[in-house]
DNA sequence: GTATTTGCAAAGTGTTTGCAGAATA
DNA sequence: TATTCTGCAAACACTTTGCAAATAC
């Protein structure tokens, strides 16, 4: 068995406190390539790619942020509500994402895979447009 | 406005016919990395990798073969059997599918999106599992 | 004969990783 | 001081593209 690795809280470091700071400043989803672009406005110091990468990596594993598939499988992140499974309605262009749940959808789902003996199910059920601001 | 390009049949190359006859012997969902190294045991001639993208791109367009999203993002193929908008349940191991329609997900979405006034709405319903020949 | 298709290598994305030096606790 | 974190460059996986030679029609 692998040695379980000791857990461990995450240092306070400049660059962590500009992500936080950054995601902060809005609800809009968005990629680490936009976020690490965007710090360059907020901080004085940049970050870099790579620390931003591993910086979302992070908050998401601790499930501080929360991520989405885009379009084009790009992941998109944002600070998280609220607890629990969400869907949304994605506006390609900017982010902004208004959710929902598809409980009857997955419970068709998961009771279609049970039916097929499918183990491990997860689901992805996501939607794009063009908000009306973006239009 | 630009130059309306004609249509244009496609030829019968020795390397389409190739990826065709391997779409036909299996109803998988299968890469085209996989497909490629996949043909070097159907046909002696191998045929190169972005050729085998090129052609699955274009069979795709034609409607011909049908795509879905795997998990990690990459595309998969396998040739069309009905027509219409189908989901599939997915083995994420073979490529296994099973299909399923999600009216009621779908119309929700789209009236949610209708209400948020978001055009050019898309979705995305995926659900992946493992299958009981790969568990 | 002409336009399409192929193969290869190179370029392009988004993302991860190895490593040495910097920084936190 | 010991461990984690950062930055950079390089590596990665999948996919697309430029171009000259080969080929279908």
């Amino acid at each position: 068995m692998p040695a379980p690795t000791t857990p461990h809280r995450p240092r306070r470091t400049p660059q962590r406190q500009a992500v936080l700071q950054l995601l902060h400043r809005s609800d809009r989803f968005r990629s680490a390539q936009q976020l690490h672009l965007e710090l360059r406005d907020v901080t004085d110091e940049r970050v870099g790619l790579s620390t931003v990468y591993r910086v979302l990596r992070a908050l998401a594993k601790e499930k501080v942020a929360e991520t989405q598939r885009a379009e084009d499988g790009e992941t998109l992140y944002r600070l998280r509500t609220v607890a629990g499974h969400r869907h949304y309605l994605l506006c390609r262009r900017c982010g902004r994402a208004v959710g929902f749940t598809a409980d009857d959808a997955e419970r068709r789902a998961d009771c279609l895979a049970q039916q097929q003996g499918f183990t491990d199910v997860t689901h992805w059920i996501d939607v794009f447009g063009t908000c009306p601001l973006c239009t």
